[in-house]
DNA sequence: AATGAATGAGAATTCATTCAT
DNA sequence: TATGAATGAATTCTCATTCAT
């Protein structure tokens, strides 16, 4: 029980570094929020930071995508693919992303900020993206005979391409101005835009 | 005469700071570019580089943003269209944004990474991207009747999307990995991405 | 308790910051000495005095002149006056002056420094010593009839005057050369001088 | 006739450095009132001023001092004294300091606030001061006898003494507050402050 | 586990002064 | 003589990170 207990604390510690320290981006800048003054907008010492997070404002973002990322490519569904429901599939996936953003707007405008602002920080990510697109074509290639034609860093290539050109639009949609009336309208654009692409840089 | 070799070594000695900036951003990123290391790399002291630029780093960006889209802006070949093609005119538009990309890769990234901390600089560089394409449309209202048809706003916020689509995929093929066996691959892929893209927002 | 032992370093280094400061200022002058020497000197790390200080040197003299201000507004014996001695209630008034220049050179040194560039804080400081001597009239007033003869405003006027031409006098005297062979020679001389100033002035 | 059109121009630059400097140490204070920030200020190159004076912002205080001394100690009536004018002599001494205080109280104030804000200064001002009357204290034991019981040293420190003390009323008349109602009391007042002083410190 | 005082490398910035033109 | 571009040492100040309590 207390360990428990001690585990929610934890878990509420660190959503509250993650949502003052995203606001603070949002408002300053990524290089303008110190670790000091996040310590004393959460009103959390800046030892307990440290704690959770060794490597400070790297640790809080890089760590940040990878519980989102995790959450959201561990669903079932998408480990079940056939030739029939490719394009489902692949609809899965947009319409997962599109829901991420959606959902933690604020957090991931910040994210994206502080990216941009670090280059540790971008190719950390860039790395990251790419470790969990490998282990995704690793499992399709296993699941769907298919995707054995395509050699696997195309696969992974495709993928990551794929990944950055949707947030791109879903963050221009959700941030700079709305373009679609529906979010259907959108994700079908997006799948369509996909599905274009994968055909062209795959050349089939 | 010595006032115009002044001003000459002036010019030279700003266009140096710029590009020894950009560099160095392009191999360290924007904040561990320091201006003494910069005022070191270009072998020109810290006291120039403040004469030139009183409020350091940001000031560079700026200024550099001020005069290149002054160039930007002045591009003739981009506002004169002809109905002659169409297709034409959207490849030169990509052709352009690529090739700028390319040449002012450093600039870019110190450009996203200094708007971060300057909300004043974010809003005139939107500024003038949306001034860009509102002379763009009307242009091509005044050419192409078929256009008429759609609001100006609409067409304005359209080449917008588009811009900076476009250049999420460029930026993101340049840094991240090569999918385009060559430039003219990638353009190509491009103008079908934003035909498409027009299309379906246009509902044409 | 862990508490109060932090709060004891805490006042122990701020008041290692004052010491070190003002005896810098006196070998030094107060614009020769920079944050990082007093952090030298102090053996105290620079950060730590940004901490207490965070507008750096100006805070330094600011905050010790409303730290101090404050104790010199609280002296009692100063404040009770009763008629029975007029000259040595003014021979008090005089002597602690001498005696806080006498203790306080380097903090009078630096504050007739800050001062120069503070606004604030000159007028900040007009006003306390204003404060200080409204309540010594009042006083006077109430104990010594023959006071009341002069206005309230005109009083306070006069002990302004007084304490300046006091303190020009110490200062002179303290940091130029020896006229006097004993401070109470000094003292003396000071006593006449005010006494004579004040019956001028108060054509009395 | 170049020479003297020359030599006038020389003279209206001084003078021209001389206002604008002590209006922006009024304004700022002397250490954030930089040489070139004058230059700009008064329209000359910082090459000019540093011709004129070599070592920069000091020399432009000490030099104004100079000069204004020199002409104020150059008059023919202070150097006849003897026993019978002497209070008349002393009387000229307030007299002129007074005068030449209030013809140039913006100056003197700036020049006050320069010498306490830098040792240095400080230091240089006070030796100046020493060596002027230290001539003029040879000068007097010349031509009166009476002089010749006091010790030369000490006749200058007096006098250096009596110097200081009358500015320091001087500038809190002018620029604190007023407490004599007409020039004539302030002067009548400070040459009996001077003689008691006098008396009191050579004891006779 | 939690705290926050303390650290100090290093970044930003100023300014007196020089010197080629 | 006059100019003002250029210099760089010295200063102010920030911030990620450690560690004793």
């Amino acid at each position: 029980m207390s360990k428990k207990k001690f585990s929610r604390n934890k878990q509420e510690k660190i959503a509250l570094i993650y949502k003052t320290f995203f606001n603070l981006i949002l408002k300053q800048g990524y290089h303008k929020t110190s670790t000091n003054h996040l310590a004393k907008s959460a009103k959390i010492s800046i030892g307990t930071i440290y704690k959770y997070f060794p490597k400070g404002k790297e640790d809080i973002v890089r760590k940040y995508f990878e519980e989102s990322m995790e959450t959201m490519l561990d669903r079932e569904d998408l480990n079940k693919v056939n030739d029939v429901n490719m394009r489902e599939f692949l609809r899965h996936f947009v319409s997962d992303l599109f829901k991420n953003h959606k959902e933690n707007k604020g957090y991931n405008l910040a994210f994206r900020s502080a990216i941009q602002s670090d280059k540790t920080l971008h190719e950390a990510h860039k790395q990251k993206v790419y470790d969990l697109f490998k282990i995704r074509a690793q499992n399709l290639r296993e699941i769907n005979e298919s995707f054995n034609i395509i050699p696997e860093e195309s696969l992974i290539d495709v993928f990551v391409f794929a990944f950055n050109l949707i947030n791109a639009v879903i963050f221009h949609h959700l941030s700079v101005m709305k373009l679609f009336d529906t979010d259907n309208e959108l994700i079908e654009y997006l799948l369509n835009l996909l599905i274009y692409s994968l055909k062209y840089v795959l050349k089939t």
